[in-house]
DNA sequence: CTGTTAGCGCTTTCAC
DNA sequence: GTGAAAGCGCTAACAG
């Protein structure tokens, strides 16, 4: 290449990076502009890497569970808040069985690992010996014995239980029948929780609903044998909220009228559901928003910024709640 | 690290790699695997990378479109593939906005790419000249014009159709109401028209139906209108099979009676819907092995193995069709 | 303003 | 057996 251009290599480097403060000769800069692209010259990022000690990959590791229309919607919103930061967001999807995240990381060398799910302290210490900036998302640090305030990580709780208590005595959670999701599903039923506590209402009664018909029939029949009785649900998300919907048809009832159902995500299915669902929404651009700050600030060795904007939370409400 | 443990860099190198046809001393290899245990030592990717001029990475492209149940699994089963065969499988979603195509396999200096969605030639060349191999997925080489036997591209909307044909003269597609999806639901309609054809049905009624109840009625009375009228719905996937649903239940009709319906990928909530959901699963591990071996045959220089078995699709029987 | 040089960490080749 | 050295492509620092 600059063989080619009869440039230094410097040079070189300047013009393809567009380097400010280097005056170069627009000749210079042409001659090296048209052996480029004669040669289709594509700078490489392996020795650009190998140089800074740092990538520009920003490495997203995904949980085992199931992955669903939200989880997908925040994968893209991601990928495009890094990239407005000049940031290439990659996902690895953790699976069992798979590669372990110690090869992961080594054979991508990104500047940050965003991660959705907790991993063991001695992976965060190699990593960020390595100078790979690491960020939990999703959890809280507090702990599980926390007692604070509402946090973001269980406000959809609140936001379900909020809207649900305006016309019910007593909520019930709809809990996954799926272990792996627990991580997830026990802050939004905290919140669940926290909210019937502050508005004055009984404890929820959190009952594990699987996705068929009949395990739901079961679920919903505990709940309406419940004292106080069970009118009101929130559910993990909306397949749970749906499989709910599901028990109260097979059992004959109707929804809103002996059980008001609330679901989280507002999927596609949940607008055609019989009846069609009411549903928490996140705001999925403000919370890549949150994360890609986060990250970009973390990695310009910026103090955490905390004038960050709580991302909102909207109710999509339809007929089952 | 050389330093450290006394030993040069090559050896250094045998040993970390386990390189066969070297004799290393045991108390050398030992020396080196304490050394680099106690200086907490990771190869560098970067390195490697950058002298071999290729990773171990296997960048998958997805395309804009609005990621379901189906897509997360298969990325999860190619996670799976792909490090059962050494190598390390990322995933970039395409999206509006972000990144172009080149910034981002600079930037991760790929083995390999495996597309979801077609892209330019001049992407592909470029990528290519770079020394990575090139896979895109999902789609027929043949061309649109193709008259050929039903393909694995088609046989799912064949599948569907084979279905229904056992009970319903006439059949409609549910086509979604999205252009992005295009690439992907031509292929499955055709399936279903080449189903039709050599079953000696007439011509599907093909209609756009979106995700909302009202307008999947009008589809509805137009498919119910027809002459000869459909009664047997092939849906694009089970989110446009439960709107059709949706459509049916505002009509005051039912499934199977007034019309049948049936969806692809059974998702979570088509075991749930009202009534359940009947549905075409692919075979999505053997899909993921598929491409996993043409990658692998692809960097080792193989020739494309034909001897692949094609992955099985399966039919999920409910009460909807 | 332009050209040269060193070195990021790794592997391969060659010399001891 | 082990050690030294070159070079992958890049950029920062320095010399012309």
């Amino acid at each position: 290449m600059a063989r080619e251009a009869g440039v230094s290599r410097a040079t070189v480097s300047f013009v393809l990076n567009n380097t400010q403060h280097q005056k170069i000769t627009e000749a210079t800069r042409r001659r090296v502009l048209t052996a480029a692209e004669k040669l289709g010259y594509a700078p490489s990022a392996a020795a650009r890497t190998l140089r800074y000690g740092r990538s520009d990959v920003v490495l997203g590791l995904l949980p085992d569970w199931p992955l669903g229309y939200a989880a997908g919607q925040l994968v893209q919103e991601l990928t495009l808040a890094f990239a407005n930061r000049n940031l290439t967001f990659v996902v690895h999807s953790g699976i069992r069985g798979a590669r372990s995240l110690s090869e992961i990381w080594k054979a991508i060398t990104p500047a940050a690992v965003l991660s959705f799910e907790p991993f063991s302290d001695s992976d965060a210490t190699a990593m960020r010996a390595a100078g790979i900036e690491v960020i939990v998302a999703l959890y809280d640090d507090k702990g599980p014995g926390s007692d604070e305030n509402i946090t973001s990580a269980n406000a959809i709780g609140a936001a379900q239980a909020r809207h649900l208590a305006a016309s019910h005595r007593r909520l019930g959670y709809a809990y996954p029948d799926d272990e792996r999701v627990a991580v997830f599903a026990g802050p939004r039923a905290d919140g669940v929780r926290k909210a019937c506590a502050e508005l004055g209402l009984p404890e929820p009664d959190v009952r594990t609903v699987p996705l068929t018909a009949d395990a739901a029939a079961d679920a919903v029949r505990s709940w309406l044998a419940a004292d106080p009785q069970v009118t009101g649900i929130c559910a993990f998300n909306d397949d749970v909220a749906m499989s709910v919907l599901a028990g109260l048809r097979r059992l004959g009832l109707e929804a809103p009228r002996d059980m008001a159902v609330i679901g989280v995500d507002d999927s596609p299915a949940a607008a055609v559901s019989s009846p069609p669902l009411t549903s928490v929404v996140q705001d999925l651009p403000g919370i890549a928003e949150l994360y890609a700050n986060s990250v970009r600030a973390a990695l310009d060795g910026a103090p955490a910024t905390s004038n960050q904007v709580e991302p909102r939370i909207r109710l999509e409400v339809r007929e089952s709640a």
